[in-house]
DNA sequence: ATAATATTTTGATAACAATCGAAGTAAAAT
DNA sequence: ATTTTACTTCGATTGTTATCAAAATATTAT
Protein backbone atom coordinates (compact mmCIF):
# COMPACT_ATOMS: atom_id res chain seq x y z
CA UNK A 1 0.00 0.00 0.00
CA UNK A 2 1.41 3.62 -0.93
CA UNK A 3 2.09 5.91 1.72
CA UNK A 4 -0.47 8.67 0.19
CA UNK A 5 -2.87 5.78 0.67
CA UNK A 6 -2.04 4.92 4.27
CA UNK A 7 -2.29 8.65 4.87
CA UNK A 8 -6.01 8.55 3.39
CA UNK A 9 -6.90 5.90 5.43
CA UNK A 10 -6.21 7.03 8.65
CA UNK A 11 -7.37 10.40 7.91
CA UNK A 12 -10.86 8.87 6.66
CA UNK A 13 -10.49 7.51 10.32
CA UNK A 14 -9.46 10.30 12.66
CA UNK A 15 -12.18 12.34 12.39
CA UNK A 16 -15.37 11.86 15.17
CA UNK A 17 -18.23 12.02 12.31
CA UNK A 18 -16.49 9.24 10.08
CA UNK A 19 -16.01 6.69 12.81
CA UNK A 20 -19.46 7.01 13.70
CA UNK A 21 -20.42 6.73 10.30
CA UNK A 22 -18.27 3.51 9.99
CA UNK A 23 -19.78 2.14 13.51
CA UNK A 24 -22.97 2.93 11.86
CA UNK A 25 -22.32 1.20 8.95
CA UNK A 26 -20.98 -1.91 10.64
CA UNK A 27 -24.47 -2.65 11.50
CA UNK A 28 -25.93 -2.94 7.52
CA UNK A 29 -25.97 -0.05 4.98
CA UNK A 30 -27.95 2.74 5.19
CA UNK A 31 -28.65 5.78 3.17
CA UNK A 32 -28.20 9.60 3.30
CA UNK A 33 -30.89 10.81 4.91
CA UNK A 34 -31.27 7.84 7.64
CA UNK A 35 -27.14 8.64 8.53
CA UNK A 36 -28.03 12.32 8.62
CA UNK A 37 -30.57 11.33 11.56
CA UNK A 38 -28.78 9.00 13.53
CA UNK A 39 -25.66 11.09 13.53
CA UNK A 40 -27.43 14.30 13.64
CA UNK A 41 -25.88 16.34 10.96
CA UNK A 42 -26.76 17.88 7.59
CA UNK A 43 -27.30 15.40 4.89
CA UNK A 44 -24.54 17.67 2.93
CA UNK A 45 -22.51 17.19 5.66
CA UNK A 46 -22.75 13.46 5.61
CA UNK A 47 -22.03 13.10 1.70
CA UNK A 48 -19.13 15.27 1.83
CA UNK A 49 -17.87 12.38 4.94
CA UNK A 50 -19.24 9.47 2.63
CA UNK A 51 -17.11 10.49 -0.28
CA UNK A 52 -14.35 10.83 1.80
CA UNK A 53 -14.81 7.13 3.31
CA UNK A 54 -15.14 5.83 -0.87
CA UNK A 55 -12.20 7.56 -2.22
CA UNK A 56 -10.46 5.59 1.06
CA UNK A 57 -12.13 2.45 -0.25
CA UNK A 58 -14.08 1.95 3.03
CA UNK A 59 -17.77 2.10 2.02
CA UNK A 60 -19.28 1.92 -1.19
CA UNK A 61 -22.21 4.20 -2.76
CA UNK A 62 -24.77 2.38 -4.79
CA UNK A 63 -28.33 3.92 -5.59
CA UNK A 64 -31.39 2.41 -4.09
CA UNK A 65 -34.58 3.96 -5.60
CA UNK A 66 -34.04 7.30 -4.21
CA UNK A 67 -31.09 6.65 -2.19
CA UNK A 68 -27.75 7.04 -1.96
CA UNK A 69 -26.74 3.70 0.01
CA UNK A 70 -23.98 3.54 1.70
CA UNK A 71 -21.94 0.15 2.51
CA UNK A 72 -18.90 -0.86 4.46
CA UNK A 73 -16.45 -2.28 2.92
CA UNK A 74 -15.42 -4.49 6.12
CA UNK A 75 -12.78 -6.81 4.47
CA UNK A 76 -10.88 -3.64 3.38
CA UNK A 77 -10.32 -2.16 6.58
CA UNK A 78 -9.23 -5.22 8.04
CA UNK A 79 -6.94 -6.08 5.66
CA UNK A 80 -5.40 -2.60 5.32
CA UNK A 81 -5.13 -2.22 9.09
CA UNK A 82 -3.64 -6.14 9.29
CA UNK A 83 -1.31 -5.45 6.65
CA UNK A 84 0.04 -2.33 8.39
CA UNK A 85 0.53 -4.30 11.60
CA UNK A 86 2.06 -7.27 9.77
CA UNK A 87 4.36 -5.16 6.92
CA UNK A 88 8.18 -6.20 6.81
CA UNK A 89 10.25 -3.65 7.17
CA UNK A 90 9.97 -2.89 3.46
CA UNK A 91 11.47 0.47 4.55
CA UNK A 92 14.72 -0.70 5.90
CA UNK A 93 17.03 -0.69 2.97
CA UNK A 94 15.62 2.93 2.21
CA UNK A 95 16.66 3.80 5.52
CA UNK A 96 20.45 2.22 5.71
CA UNK A 97 20.57 3.67 2.47
CA UNK A 98 19.74 7.22 4.36
CA UNK A 99 22.11 6.45 7.09
CA UNK A 100 24.83 6.09 4.70
CA UNK A 101 24.21 9.16 2.98
CA UNK A 102 24.11 11.03 6.05
CA UNK A 103 27.42 9.87 7.15
CA UNK A 104 29.11 10.66 4.31
CA UNK A 105 27.43 14.46 4.65
CA UNK A 106 28.81 14.46 8.26
CA UNK A 107 32.42 13.22 7.03
CA UNK A 108 32.51 15.60 3.91
CA UNK A 109 31.48 18.30 6.12
CA UNK A 110 34.07 17.60 8.78
CA UNK A 111 37.23 16.98 6.48
CA UNK A 112 39.12 18.53 4.53
CA UNK A 113 42.15 17.95 1.96
CA UNK A 114 41.85 14.73 4.30
CA UNK A 115 42.22 16.31 7.49
CA UNK A 116 39.94 16.93 9.98
CA UNK A 117 38.51 20.60 10.36
CA UNK A 118 37.86 20.06 14.13
CA UNK A 119 36.75 16.91 16.68
CA UNK A 120 33.22 17.14 16.58
CA UNK A 121 31.89 17.20 20.14
CA UNK A 122 28.57 15.75 18.84
CA UNK A 123 28.75 11.92 19.90
CA UNK A 124 27.20 10.33 17.00
CA UNK A 125 29.67 12.82 14.99
CA UNK A 126 32.37 11.81 16.37
CA UNK A 127 31.81 8.01 15.88
CA UNK A 128 31.60 8.41 12.68
CA UNK A 129 35.03 10.35 12.79
CA UNK A 130 36.67 7.41 14.42
CA UNK A 131 35.22 4.58 12.43
CA UNK A 132 36.89 6.46 9.15
CA UNK A 133 40.15 7.11 11.06
CA UNK A 134 40.08 3.49 12.24
CA UNK A 135 40.44 1.96 8.94
CA UNK A 136 43.59 3.00 8.57
CA UNK A 137 44.21 0.01 10.97
CA UNK A 138 44.65 -3.50 9.57
CA UNK A 139 42.50 -6.17 11.72
CA UNK A 140 44.50 -8.20 13.72
CA UNK A 141 47.81 -6.17 13.59
CA UNK A 142 49.48 -5.13 16.57
CA UNK A 143 50.49 -1.20 16.88
CA UNK A 144 53.01 0.72 19.37
CA UNK A 145 51.88 3.64 20.81
CA UNK A 146 54.53 5.69 18.35
CA UNK A 147 52.65 4.04 15.53
CA UNK A 148 49.11 4.93 16.70
CA UNK A 149 49.96 8.49 17.24
CA UNK A 150 51.84 9.03 13.42
CA UNK A 151 48.50 7.40 11.55
CA UNK A 152 46.44 9.63 13.80
CA UNK A 153 47.99 12.64 13.43
CA UNK A 154 47.72 12.32 9.86
CA UNK A 155 44.33 13.25 10.35
CA UNK A 156 44.34 16.17 13.44
CA UNK A 157 46.84 17.23 15.71
CA UNK A 158 45.40 16.62 18.49
CA UNK A 159 45.61 12.67 18.37
CA UNK A 160 46.12 12.24 22.18
CA UNK A 161 42.50 12.77 22.47
CA UNK A 162 41.56 11.25 19.61
CA UNK A 163 43.46 7.59 20.67
CA UNK A 164 41.48 8.35 23.66
CA UNK A 165 38.37 8.44 22.43
CA UNK A 166 39.32 5.53 20.16
CA UNK A 167 39.51 3.26 22.74
CA UNK A 168 36.81 4.78 24.90
CA UNK A 169 34.44 3.98 21.71
CA UNK A 170 35.82 0.18 22.44
CA UNK A 171 36.30 1.00 18.71
CA UNK A 172 40.65 0.25 19.31
CA UNK A 173 41.86 -1.89 22.81
CA UNK A 174 45.49 -1.07 24.58
CA UNK A 175 47.27 -3.79 26.88
CA UNK A 176 50.68 -2.99 28.11
CA UNK A 177 51.28 -0.14 25.50
CA UNK A 178 50.09 -2.15 22.43
CA UNK A 179 47.13 -1.14 20.17
CA UNK A 180 44.66 -2.94 18.23
CA UNK A 181 41.44 -2.97 16.38
CA UNK A 182 38.62 -4.22 18.41
CA UNK A 183 35.83 -6.29 16.59
CA UNK B 1 -10.61 1.93 24.05
CA UNK B 2 -12.48 5.18 24.05
CA UNK B 3 -13.10 6.85 20.55
CA UNK B 4 -11.05 10.18 21.94
CA UNK B 5 -8.14 7.64 21.89
CA UNK B 6 -8.71 5.77 18.66
CA UNK B 7 -9.10 9.51 17.43
CA UNK B 8 -5.48 10.49 18.55
CA UNK B 9 -3.99 7.27 17.50
CA UNK B 10 -5.28 7.93 13.83
CA UNK B 11 -4.46 11.43 13.86
CA UNK B 12 -1.06 10.84 14.65
CA UNK B 13 -0.82 8.24 11.84
CA UNK B 14 -2.70 10.27 9.39
CA UNK B 15 0.29 13.34 8.89
CA UNK B 16 2.87 12.08 6.46
CA UNK B 17 6.04 13.31 8.38
CA UNK B 18 4.56 11.23 11.97
CA UNK B 19 4.15 7.95 9.79
CA UNK B 20 7.89 8.57 8.51
CA UNK B 21 9.22 8.97 12.19
CA UNK B 22 7.40 5.81 13.05
CA UNK B 23 9.15 3.93 10.06
CA UNK B 24 12.66 5.42 11.13
CA UNK B 25 11.82 4.65 14.41
CA UNK B 26 10.82 1.17 13.55
CA UNK B 27 15.14 0.66 12.73
CA UNK B 28 15.97 1.67 16.29
CA UNK B 29 15.74 4.75 18.94
CA UNK B 30 17.04 7.76 17.30
CA UNK B 31 17.40 10.96 18.69
CA UNK B 32 15.93 14.57 17.77
CA UNK B 33 18.83 15.94 15.65
CA UNK B 34 19.46 12.78 13.24
CA UNK B 35 15.75 12.61 12.89
CA UNK B 36 15.79 16.17 11.66
CA UNK B 37 18.42 15.42 9.40
CA UNK B 38 16.81 12.15 7.85
CA UNK B 39 13.53 13.64 7.29
CA UNK B 40 14.64 17.20 6.55
CA UNK B 41 12.30 18.80 9.07
CA UNK B 42 13.37 21.52 11.30
CA UNK B 43 14.61 19.85 15.08
CA UNK B 44 11.84 22.13 16.61
CA UNK B 45 8.92 20.39 13.75
CA UNK B 46 10.54 16.87 14.86
CA UNK B 47 10.35 17.91 18.43
CA UNK B 48 6.35 18.93 17.91
CA UNK B 49 5.43 15.51 16.26
CA UNK B 50 7.29 13.66 18.67
CA UNK B 51 5.30 14.85 21.52
CA UNK B 52 2.20 14.28 19.85
CA UNK B 53 3.16 10.57 19.36
CA UNK B 54 3.99 10.25 22.87
CA UNK B 55 0.72 11.72 23.70
CA UNK B 56 -0.71 8.70 21.71
CA UNK B 57 1.45 6.99 23.50
CA UNK B 58 3.21 5.51 20.61
CA UNK B 59 6.66 6.53 21.19
CA UNK B 60 8.55 7.09 24.84
CA UNK B 61 11.15 9.23 25.27
CA UNK B 62 14.42 9.69 27.47
CA UNK B 63 17.36 11.36 27.56
CA UNK B 64 20.64 10.24 26.93
CA UNK B 65 23.47 12.76 27.31
CA UNK B 66 22.28 15.31 25.71
CA UNK B 67 20.20 13.89 23.44
CA UNK B 68 16.62 13.34 23.61
CA UNK B 69 16.04 10.00 22.50
CA UNK B 70 12.53 8.03 20.90
CA UNK B 71 11.76 4.90 21.16
CA UNK B 72 8.89 3.26 18.75
CA UNK B 73 6.43 1.04 21.28
CA UNK B 74 5.68 -1.47 18.77
CA UNK B 75 3.55 -3.61 21.04
CA UNK B 76 1.48 -0.98 21.58
CA UNK B 77 1.14 0.32 18.40
CA UNK B 78 0.02 -3.43 16.98
CA UNK B 79 -2.07 -3.76 19.69
CA UNK B 80 -4.40 -0.94 19.36
CA UNK B 81 -4.63 -1.06 15.85
CA UNK B 82 -5.44 -5.88 16.49
CA UNK B 83 -7.85 -4.39 18.94
CA UNK B 84 -9.64 -2.39 16.61
CA UNK B 85 -9.49 -5.06 14.21
CA UNK B 86 -11.02 -7.63 16.21
CA UNK B 87 -13.70 -5.05 18.09
CA UNK B 88 -17.32 -6.72 18.86
CA UNK B 89 -20.13 -4.54 18.33
CA UNK B 90 -19.71 -3.58 21.35
CA UNK B 91 -21.44 -0.63 20.07
CA UNK B 92 -24.52 -2.06 18.69
CA UNK B 93 -26.74 -1.86 21.71
CA UNK B 94 -26.48 1.98 21.61
CA UNK B 95 -27.12 1.93 17.62
CA UNK B 96 -30.28 -0.06 18.59
CA UNK B 97 -31.40 2.74 21.15
CA UNK B 98 -31.08 5.46 18.55
CA UNK B 99 -32.73 3.22 15.87
CA UNK B 100 -35.33 3.25 18.51
CA UNK B 101 -35.53 6.77 19.19
CA UNK B 102 -36.03 7.75 15.46
CA UNK B 103 -38.50 5.82 14.60
CA UNK B 104 -40.36 7.37 17.76
CA UNK B 105 -39.76 10.70 16.19
CA UNK B 106 -41.44 9.98 12.51
CA UNK B 107 -44.05 8.36 14.32
CA UNK B 108 -44.82 11.34 16.42
CA UNK B 109 -44.39 13.62 13.36
CA UNK B 110 -46.61 11.43 11.57
CA UNK B 111 -50.03 11.06 14.02
CA UNK B 112 -51.86 13.59 15.46
CA UNK B 113 -54.52 12.36 17.88
CA UNK B 114 -54.20 8.66 16.99
CA UNK B 115 -54.53 9.93 13.30
CA UNK B 116 -52.18 9.21 10.36
CA UNK B 117 -51.35 12.64 8.70
CA UNK B 118 -50.31 11.34 5.54
CA UNK B 119 -48.75 8.45 4.26
CA UNK B 120 -44.89 8.85 3.82
CA UNK B 121 -43.62 8.17 0.74
CA UNK B 122 -40.14 7.97 1.91
CA UNK B 123 -39.97 3.47 2.57
CA UNK B 124 -38.13 3.78 5.44
CA UNK B 125 -40.84 5.71 7.19
CA UNK B 126 -43.72 4.49 5.31
CA UNK B 127 -42.27 0.88 7.02
CA UNK B 128 -42.63 2.01 10.25
CA UNK B 129 -46.03 3.54 10.04
CA UNK B 130 -47.14 0.17 8.64
CA UNK B 131 -45.52 -1.97 11.48
CA UNK B 132 -47.33 0.87 14.04
CA UNK B 133 -50.61 -0.04 12.69
CA UNK B 134 -49.87 -3.81 12.75
CA UNK B 135 -49.72 -3.74 16.13
CA UNK B 136 -53.82 -3.66 16.14
CA UNK B 137 -53.70 -6.81 14.75
CA UNK B 138 -53.22 -10.13 16.79
CA UNK B 139 -50.63 -12.63 15.51
CA UNK B 140 -52.56 -15.59 14.43
CA UNK B 141 -55.91 -14.59 14.32
CA UNK B 142 -57.88 -14.05 10.86
CA UNK B 143 -59.53 -11.36 9.86
CA UNK B 144 -62.17 -10.95 6.83
CA UNK B 145 -61.14 -7.65 4.43
CA UNK B 146 -64.01 -5.80 5.92
CA UNK B 147 -62.51 -6.31 9.47
CA UNK B 148 -59.25 -5.30 7.90
CA UNK B 149 -60.65 -2.24 6.41
CA UNK B 150 -62.31 -0.92 9.50
CA UNK B 151 -59.13 -1.43 11.59
CA UNK B 152 -56.70 0.88 9.47
CA UNK B 153 -59.78 3.46 8.61
CA UNK B 154 -58.88 4.56 12.46
CA UNK B 155 -55.48 5.69 11.20
CA UNK B 156 -56.46 7.10 7.64
CA UNK B 157 -59.16 7.33 4.56
CA UNK B 158 -57.27 5.71 2.59
CA UNK B 159 -57.27 2.20 3.94
CA UNK B 160 -56.94 0.69 0.56
CA UNK B 161 -53.64 2.04 -0.10
CA UNK B 162 -52.35 0.50 3.21
CA UNK B 163 -54.01 -2.40 3.02
CA UNK B 164 -52.19 -3.03 -0.37
CA UNK B 165 -49.57 -2.02 1.20
CA UNK B 166 -49.09 -3.83 4.79
CA UNK B 167 -49.44 -7.15 1.78
CA UNK B 168 -46.40 -5.58 -0.54
CA UNK B 169 -44.40 -5.19 2.65
CA UNK B 170 -44.98 -8.56 3.70
CA UNK B 171 -46.55 -7.50 6.76
CA UNK B 172 -49.73 -9.25 6.42
CA UNK B 173 -50.74 -11.78 3.97
CA UNK B 174 -53.98 -12.77 2.34
CA UNK B 175 -55.67 -16.02 0.59
CA UNK B 176 -58.99 -15.94 -0.54
CA UNK B 177 -60.30 -12.48 0.97
CA UNK B 178 -58.74 -13.65 4.45
CA UNK B 179 -56.32 -11.77 6.24
CA UNK B 180 -53.54 -12.55 9.00
CA UNK B 181 -50.58 -11.32 10.19
CA UNK B 182 -47.48 -12.47 8.89
CA UNK B 183 -43.95 -13.25 10.77
C1' DA C 1 32.11 30.16 34.81
C1' DT C 2 31.56 30.38 30.04
C1' DA C 3 30.79 28.49 25.75
C1' DA C 4 28.90 25.05 22.79
C1' DT C 5 25.23 22.03 21.74
C1' DA C 6 20.52 19.91 21.84
C1' DT C 7 16.05 20.45 22.70
C1' DT C 8 11.63 22.78 23.72
C1' DT C 9 8.53 26.57 23.67
C1' DT C 10 6.46 30.49 21.51
C1' DG C 11 4.59 33.32 17.91
C1' DA C 12 3.37 33.83 13.29
C1' DT C 13 1.75 32.13 9.00
C1' DA C 14 -0.25 29.55 5.64
C1' DA C 15 -2.74 25.47 4.38
C1' DC C 16 -6.33 22.45 5.39
C1' DA C 17 -10.80 20.56 7.15
C1' DA C 18 -15.58 20.35 9.12
C1' DT C 19 -19.76 22.29 9.12
C1' DC C 20 -23.88 24.51 7.52
C1' DG C 21 -27.21 26.77 4.43
C1' DA C 22 -28.37 27.72 -0.15
C1' DA C 23 -28.46 26.67 -4.79
C1' DG C 24 -28.36 23.09 -8.15
C1' DT C 25 -29.32 18.21 -9.97
C1' DA C 26 -31.61 13.88 -10.44
C1' DA C 27 -35.04 10.60 -9.79
C1' DA C 28 -39.68 9.18 -8.64
C1' DA C 29 -44.59 10.23 -7.44
C1' DT C 30 -48.64 12.58 -8.65
C1' DA D 1 -45.67 18.23 -16.54
C1' DT D 2 -45.18 19.44 -12.07
C1' DT D 3 -44.07 18.52 -7.54
C1' DT D 4 -41.85 16.03 -4.05
C1' DT D 5 -37.94 13.91 -2.29
C1' DA D 6 -33.05 12.75 -1.88
C1' DC D 7 -28.82 13.93 -2.81
C1' DT D 8 -24.70 16.75 -4.22
C1' DT D 9 -22.04 20.87 -5.00
C1' DC D 10 -20.74 25.56 -3.80
C1' DG D 11 -19.49 29.43 -0.82
C1' DA D 12 -18.57 31.11 3.57
C1' DT D 13 -17.17 30.54 8.17
C1' DT D 14 -14.75 28.77 11.76
C1' DG D 15 -11.49 25.99 13.89
C1' DT D 16 -7.38 23.11 13.52
C1' DT D 17 -2.66 21.85 12.12
C1' DA D 18 2.08 21.79 10.16
C1' DT D 19 5.81 24.44 9.70
C1' DC D 20 9.62 27.46 10.60
C1' DA D 21 12.40 31.14 12.91
C1' DA D 22 13.53 33.08 17.04
C1' DA D 23 13.75 33.02 21.87
C1' DA D 24 14.11 30.33 26.03
C1' DT D 25 15.89 26.08 28.58
C1' DA D 26 18.80 22.51 29.69
C1' DT D 27 22.76 19.82 29.44
C1' DT D 28 27.57 18.92 28.58
C1' DA D 29 32.34 20.53 27.32
C1' DT D 30 36.18 23.59 28.16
Amino acid sequence: MSESQTILLFKCLSDATRLQLVKALADGPKYVELLSELLERTPSTISFHLKKLEEAGLVSMHKEQYYAVATLNRQILDQQLFSLICSPGEQLDMQAEREQQYREKVLQNLFEYGKLKTIPVQRKKRRIVLEEIAKRFKPGRNYAEKEVNLIIADFHDDFCTLRRELIAEGIMARENGVYWLKG
